[in-house]
RNA sequence: GCUCCCUUCGUCUAUCGGUUAGGACGCGAGAUUUUCAUUCUUGAAAGAGGGGUUCGAUUCCCCUAGGGAGCGCCA
């Protein structure tokens, strides 16, 4: 690991602690990153805070990785594990203590626990600075483990000069002498994240205000050192739609639930990019223009509000402008995650925004009996030949905000024969209707040409002779061929579906 | 409790002391239309409250209220 920042260019870095998934602010900050590097033609660097041993778990690394990767964000070089470089966090330790910046304290956590719960009666902040910063080590007690602290600086205060915060300023006598090495040996977060970012060549540090604090006390430990510290930008957080921190009960969280909702990378960027960072009334905004844009000191300070219209909008947009090629090749990589009986047996909060791939679950189970997973309704497109579905993406798209939509919406090309009928289409082919079909099944019959234009010159042709209003006769049309009210234009439904199934979906209702 | 931060339409935001306070989502109305959408037109909708500074404050300062974050041998 070398300092690669001689360039003059910015070196940033993500830091995520493997906590299972890749949090939807956690990809903010990952984006605000990347846009960065790229911008000033920077690197993107990787590294994995896994020194908590008890938490590390290599699944959820690879989701975080997934996670990234999904969203297109790449980064440079095999990502850092914070916890194989535990002997290098140990040497710096050690430095400060030769140096006198720190000190070995024999405090135990019960004495620890006795001064915190003593200040909290007192009802007085407690910071802590050990009896040891001033004792003789001599006097320490023999078999007592220690835990090696920062002399933290007790007067003056300590200056974060933040790139979205502005200059803030902690007076020293408010910050405690932390603990940079456990009893145990081992560094804490706060050592390793100095020493890391010193250590990579991190020229600007880019993350959530939660850490805000901590830029403070990492302040210390690079004087401490005689480093100089990156840039800090410390960006705001992500609120649910109530304003409150973004839990579970808001819906989704992890970045892969809104791969599974059927979001499109391009859009959740530019959806994620808005929230507390603009560019005049810029609102759709291309990869090159955001590169071109972006910097990290026209981000806000106030955290905002996820809003799933805006993303759905958005999403829908995308969906619009995306070749069918790709949008076909984007469904077949996300069905295969969804689980439908697992999706409806999702406890959600009434209040959360409804989730569409659960409504496509819905959908599924309803519709096509002994599906239960993606990978099924994939087997079932893949009999019908996935050209089908291609087909019939031109007038999808036009009416799905997500991928899943595009699903539900495609579903009436693989249900089986004879269709069940929802309520609204049981109403619609009522006798007449089914009168009217009787009539109309011969005429189709007679077309030469199986094409969206040519079928709809035909049934046009037959509702101006019978004198009936064209939405007589499509409406049931619809019902017949989709088993539902709502459809994409039924001209186009043929057309996908092929004549044979077409005339034969309509017999089955003639009746 | 202590420390720090925030506050423009319901939401995301523009405004770098002088604007009819702009855009987008959502919502309402209308047009197009075989359903639903898309698209287009259009309407309603905001400077938390109170003090200053100034010829003039959304913009600068202070107070109040509300909100958030942090206060571990977690990260």
């Amino acid at each position: 690991m070398t300092k690669t920042n001689e360039s003059g260019k910015p070196v940033v870095r993500f830091a995520p602690s493997p906590t299972g998934y890749l949090h939807i602010g956690g990809a903010r900050t990952a984006l605000f990153n990347w846009l960065y590097a790229k911008a000033k033609g920077g690197t993107f660097l990787l590294r994995i805070e896994d020194t908590d041993r008890e938490r590390n778990n290599p699944a959820a690394v690879a989701a975080i990785l997934d996670g990234l990767t999904w969203l297109e964000l790449d980064w440079t070089g095999e990502p850092v594990s914070q916890f194989s470089r535990a002997d290098r966090h140990r040497q710096i330790a050690e430095a400060l203590l030769a140096s006198g910046n720190a000190y070995k304290c024999y405090l135990t956590s019960a004495e620890l626990d006795e001064m915190r719960k003593a200040a909290e009666a007192a009802k007085q902040p407690l910071t802590i600075r050990s009896p040891w910063r001033d004792r003789d080590p001599a006097e320490a007690p023999k078999g007592v483990p220690h835990t090696i602290r920062l002399r933290a600086p007790s007067d003056g205060e300590t200056v974060v000069d933040d790139s979205v915060q502005g200059r803030v300023t902690f007076a020293n006598k408010d910050l405690d002498d932390l603990i940079i090495l456990r009893s145990d040996g081992n560094p804490t977060y706060n050592l390793a994240v100095v020493v890391d970012d010193h250590d990579m060549g991190i020229t600007h540090v880019v993350r959530g205000v939660d850490h805000l604090t901590n830029a403070a006390r990492q302040t210390q430990i690079y004087n401490g050192m005689s480093w100089t510290a990156p840039v800090w930008a410390h960006v705001p957080l992500i609120h649910g739609a109530d304003g409150a921190k973004l839990s579970k009960r808001h819906g989704a969280q992890g970045i892969e639930d809104y791969r599974d909702m059927g979001y499109l990378p391009v859009a959740l960027r530019n959806y994620l990019v808005r929230l507390g960072w603009s560019h005049g009334d810029d609102e759709i905004m291309s990869s090159e223009q955001l590169i071109a844009w972006f910097d990290i000191t026209d981000i806000n300070k106030s955290a905002s509000r996820f809003d799933f219209k805006k993303l759905d909008d958005l999403n829908g947009h995308y969906i619009r402008i995306t070749p069918d090629a790709e949008l076909l090749k984007r469904i077949k990589s996300m069905l295969p995650h969804l689980n439908f009986t697992a999706l409806l047996e999702l406890t959600v909060d009434p209040k959360a925004p409804p989730r569409s791939d659960v409504a496509l679950a819905r959908d599924v189970i309803t519709q096509l009996p002994k599906v239960a997973t993606g990978q099924d309704v994939c087997a079932l497109f893949e009999a019908k030949g996935w050209d089908r579905l291609a087909a019939a993406l031109p007038s999808l798209k036009e009416r799905a905000k997500t991928l899943a939509e595009l699903v539900t919406g495609a579903l009436y090309i693989v249900t089986a024969r004879p269709l069940a009928l929802d309520d609204k289409a049981a109403k619609l082919i009522d006798a007449e209707a089914k009168a009217m079909l009787v009539a109309l099944i011969p005429r189709l019959e007679a077309c030469t040409s199986w094409s969206a234009a040519d079928l709809e010159t035909a049934v046009k042709a037959f509702a101006e002779e019978t004198g009936a209003k064209l939405g007589k006769v499509a409406q049931p049309l619809r019902a017949a061929l989709t088993g539902r009210s709502v459809s994409p234009p039924v001209f186009d439904v043929m057309a996908v579906l092929g004549r044979d199934e077409s005339l034969a979906r309509l017999k089955d209702q003639a009746v």
